[in-house]
DNA sequence: GGGATCGTCAACCAAATGGTTGAATGTCTA
DNA sequence: TAGACATTCAACCATTTGGTTGACGATCCC
């Protein structure tokens, strides 16, 4: 099953993952924008979309020849429910997201 | 680091892991008993229990012979703050989940 | 002391993961 | 039509992961 919280919690156990989906928040973006940041070959990026696909935490439609790829952000709502069950964390304590981003974007390749 | 969001993340990929933790919500636990409905060895248990221990997830304490594995519900707030970036998922308007609540949880964790 | 129990360690294995490179496919544009 | 560009495919590689088994160090109890 596309959102099984095995392939969610395994595509978001990688940075580089974690890092484009951050991108995503901002802005929908093609393949090669996403490989930009990264000192990676864009057929690496390509197979961490496609995880990320597959997880159903993105999803890409292509225009031309130009492959878009937009956030799904419902696809964490099962994963995110299910660690609820193990304590009521705050929902949307910005301070907290904010500090938690931007080590995480620090991490990134610069 | 013991909470970085790669290792709980991918500790929780894991359904064996996630079905121990599971298990954990309902009282603390010795490795042998957490090893019981599991049609895989000891040995292997006591892997995935060292996973979610560098994870942060679960706290292990030896008393005699016995080895204790208790949940740590907090090391998942990382991970919650981090996901509720991406969307303001209610748990608790879930009648499912709020059900949940209410019979397994009956202290919300600090 | 000696045997049962609890749990980990060490060595090993198959499969999955994350990366590479080079060729291939499809599409836009001059 | 010929390039150039956007992306994936295929083959390959090293490392990690999730499991096994058997030996081992503690600890409890008779």
């Amino acid at each position: 099953m596309a959102n099984s919280l095995d392939t969610i919690f395994a595509a978001l156990a990688d940075p580089t993952r974690r890092a484009i989906l951050s991108m995503l928040l901002e802005d929908d973006m093609a393949v090669t924008d996403v490989a930009e940041p990264f000192e990676m070959s864009l057929a690496a990026i390509s197979k961490h979309l496609m995880i990320l696909t597959r997880a159903g935490l993105i999803a890409q439609e292509k225009r031309g020849r130009v492959k878009w790829c937009k956030l799904e952000p419902d696809a964490m709502k099962n994963a995110s429910v299910w660690m609820q069950g193990f304590g009521q964390f705050e929902p949307v304590n910005l301070d907290a997201f904010e500090r938690f981003l931007e080590t995480e974007l620090d991490t990134a390749p610069e």
